[in-house]
DNA sequence: TAACTTCAGTGACTCTTATCACAGAGGGAT
DNA sequence: ATCCCTCTGTGATAAGAGTCACTGAAGTTA
């Protein structure tokens, strides 16, 4: 086991009281993850929290028929209000974690996550904040995709990806259709279009954008 | 103001523990409130946090645009998990609750509830744990509609709600229109179809549900 | 009973998205 | 250069869902 950077900890996760922040050190593991890994995939037991201290991750659900969408990116100094979820109820993840850069994560054992809910006032605030902010964000979601069209959600998907990654979006049109829910043909010919209007330039396996507000 | 009866409040809410009962019952308000009527509506600010004690509502979220779509429905002994989260952030709701029977809500003052996360241990489990149940119903939501055409959610629709309330489905088209986000043509076309499979009988302002497991 | 109002059924048409089929284009590897 | 493989572009076609226009049916009210 590597030693964690209480430094990093400290920074990324301000809120959280200090006599936790030691428990957290002793008790947690640090795992590096590479570019593209699984941090967790679905199907597996969940058995700890994941606390993200260096990275992006990606955040997948899949249902009972392998249909899989994004739920949302995780950026460093948050937590996976999805594995603290599953966890409670012991059930399989209906989750996978992907590592978008390569990552640094903190495990934190179930059973202490649960503990520290009553016994830190600082965890359980922290705990509830990752929830909502999630739940809020689950709602955007579900917004876009029961009222909009697909040209306006993959202007939605570019907008949140450029947010997080930067104006070179290192995607082919096969990836985001994945995301997106729809085919491949279909997101070509919208990229297109979205060419044309001069908001982006389309290149082999990356698109470069230049201004999405402008559409 | 009237009093609030204990014995209702204990039965339906069981895991809350004593102390926080008796603060429960001096400081929050009883209302009734009669079918079809509304709860909260989108645009309030919200104080409170909603608990059910009998009856039966609806959750609906509108978003910027004005589009609404139903969450969940709401039955009692629990609380509505929504109400809980603008709560905290002192937001203007984006949501509209409504009775769809006769029902009794016990409105907790929002700093209340905001105290007693770290006051009361069963609160916060309670709490906690609405949120988790909302999140995965969520989820189940989504996955319908990204995933399932309109016929399939129709179905999910409809049993969802013989589940609450019963083998007579008081509603016209029109309305489960509404709530699907589609258009009364369609659902007639759809009600049709599932008519002719035998699994309900169509009559005027409500659906005689026979066995839609059969489809 | 007659007039009105709300619900439900249906055909014709349009729009969006998905699918199929295929043609190039761009970049390795040999 | 040549071969190969993946990614991208495009037309044709089809399916699902929304819209429009209109008819009839069931209740309600006067």
């Amino acid at each position: 086991m590597q030693t964690i950077p209480k430094e990093l900890v400290l920074k990324k996760f301000p809120t959280l009281e200090d006599s936790l922040l030691d428990e957290l050190l002793a008790e947690s593991t640090l795992k590096e993850v590479g570019e593209g890994e699984e941090v967790m995939r679905s199907g597996q037991y969940i058995t700890s929290t994941i606390l993200l201290l260096r990275g992006l991750l990606k955040v997948y659900r899949e249902d009972d028929e392998g249909n899989e969408f994004m739920m949302y990116y995780l950026e460093a100094g948050n937590a996976c209000a999805m594995s603290m979820m599953c966890t409670a109820r012991n059930e399989k993840s209906q989750i996978m974690v992907k590592a978008v850069t390569d990552a640094e994560v903190l495990l934190v054992p179930s059973h202490l996550s649960e503990l520290w809910l009553g016994k830190y006032k600082t965890w359980h605030n922290f705990v509830i904040a990752s929830y909502r902010q999630r739940f809020e964000e689950l709602l955007q979601t579900l917004d876009s995709i029961a009222f909009k069209g697909l040209d306006e959600r993959l202007l939605f998907y570019l907008k949140s990806h450029v947010k997080v990654s930067g104006n070179e979006v290192k995607l082919s049109h096969q990836q985001i259709a994945n995301e997106l829910n729809s085919s491949r043909e279909v997101i070509s010919r919208l990229l297109k279009k979205l060419e044309q209007t001069g908001a982006i330039t389309l290149h082999r396996n990356y698109i470069e954008v230049h201004d999405l507000t402008i559409v």
